[in-house]
DNA sequence: TCACGATCTTGACATAGCTCAAAGATTATT
DNA sequence: AATAATCTTTGAGCTATGTCAAGATCGTGA
């Protein structure tokens, strides 16, 4: 089956190249922390995570209190739910979702992390997750222990910058999606997750146009407040308008300017 | 008419001990920033602030980047959506909603901050404001440049940590209302919405059980998703039920716990 | 004090999206 | 390869909440 994936194609590009820098003295799947394997300076994706900006030396720093954990699976969690708060987590590559539990039992979807994105800023404030977090398929990730990156921070002021700018980045997302659920119909539900899952591939330099999703319909549902079968009905409709072609959880979007004029604001 | 309302109280006090420190050789309106009026350390609230377990010759480096500007008057604008971000503000007294205008030009509401609450915090990622922030109510605020913030961040350990936990705060806080509006029904929503506001003057010391509300029906459906009737409506349904008592914006919570299983989730 | 605009309430009706149900497709497990 | 589990799709009917409308109340400025 050709799949018309490209997340895929970025862990493959990632784990090949981790693989290549410890062929030697290392084995292919690292389980203990502090491995040397990839380091900061030689991430592509370091111009989207906390080291933009830095400087060779500060970037060495940083890479002194990163842990590159070994690689998660899909289900694999992260944290979970009241867990103490000891790190944060660049993703790597592939993907993770955060969910509460309702007391009723059934989960929300709070976030969906794709590789770049930083997980974790839930449990600043009260050093408890307020989330749990899992992959959604084979992952990798970056470990920043939090009292050391707070630490550093007061010794580099663009890492401190970067870290205000992150967070900040993460609350200004919050505040998008408390727009969207309390105004958006489902359509445009719909059509603005699928824009901000383009730009957001875009962003690590994956295909904006043709994309896997890592999530089922059901997370998807949860995150933006509507049933599996509304996601599902959606999907079929705006596949029928020509706006968008699903092949189960692969997407491509054919008319993105008709998926922003139904989104209606002036986003993406 | 004998008001119920306890935001007023704190109004006065704390514009009245703002008047006295100034009688001797300033204005009672202050026009010019960086008055001396209150300061950090004689702030009712700077348990709750930015100072938190700051010494005292931290709160006065704190102190001397902190402007106190003159009060804002009901409908004066704090900042408006794309203006260039310079500066996070702490409510002293009165309180601002945040909003941003839809291109189809009705307005969405995405947060409420009463005092010992800090605004502007959606400007930090792009440097520029996404919202709007506007007063509800004649109000005063303490505005801190956040390039000053940021240097003073480096030299002062504890105000770093207590920016990250304000941030963090923000975070948790936004995610909690994606689940609410991702999940609860309507009378959920306006039963959690009223608990919130409820346990936000907790924490500055005025009743938890008798308030007064800032904002419209309008503003409060346009937070929670919902629509102006709908909120009136549930109003006076909870009221009907006897679980609150409501006298046009003046709202008592008779049944805290009847509320509490209402929103079904173990908050408040 | 009056009058106007803004806010709030209530009713009647419409509908977007939910619920329930069942079958087909995909993925994981043995 | 077979089976089970999960995920996805589609249909039919229902209901919570939106829409439209009209009147009542509140607050503000002349």
């Amino acid at each position: 089956m050709q799949s018309i994936n490209n997340s895929t194609e970025l862990n493959n590009t990632l784990a090949s190249s981790e693989l290549q820098d410890n062929r030697s003295n290392a084995p292919v799947i690292k389980l203990c922390p502090h491995s040397s394997g990839v380091s900061c300076g030689s991430c592509r994706l370091n111009e989207l995570c906390l080291p933009i900006a830095l400087s060779e030396g500060e970037m060495q720093q940083l890479d002194d209190i990163v842990e590159r954990n070994r690689p998660y699976k899909k289900a694999d969690h992260l944290y979970r739910q009241h867990d103490e708060f000891k790190s944060i987590f660049a993703v790597r590559s592939g993907s993770f979702k955060t969910y509460v539990l309702s007391s009723s039992g059934s989960g929300r979807v709070t976030g969906f992390y794709l590789p770049g994105e930083i997980i974790g800023m839930d449990g600043i404030a009260d050093r408890t997750h307020a989330n749990s977090a899992v992959a959604l398929e084979h992952a990798s990730i970056c470990e920043i222990p939090f009292s050391q990156l707070e630490s550093l921070s007061l010794k580099l002021p663009s890492l401190q910058h970067n870290f205000f700018s992150i967070m900040g980045a993460e609350i200004t997302k919050d505040q998008k999606i408390h727009t969207i659920l309390s105004s958006y119909s489902a359509e445009q539900r719909i059509a603005s997750f699928l824009l901000g899952v383009s730009s957001r591939y875009a962003r690590v330099g994956l295909s904006p146009t043709r994309f896997h999703l890592p999530m089922t319909r059901g997370d998807i549902g949860e995150y933006l407040g509507l049933t599996v079968e509304t996601v599902s009905r959606l999907f079929t409709a705006l596949q029928k308008k020509g706006l968008i072609s699903v092949d189960n959880r692969e997407i491509a979007l054919l008319e993105k300017d008709e998926l922003r004029t139904i989104v209606g604001a002036d986003e993406f």
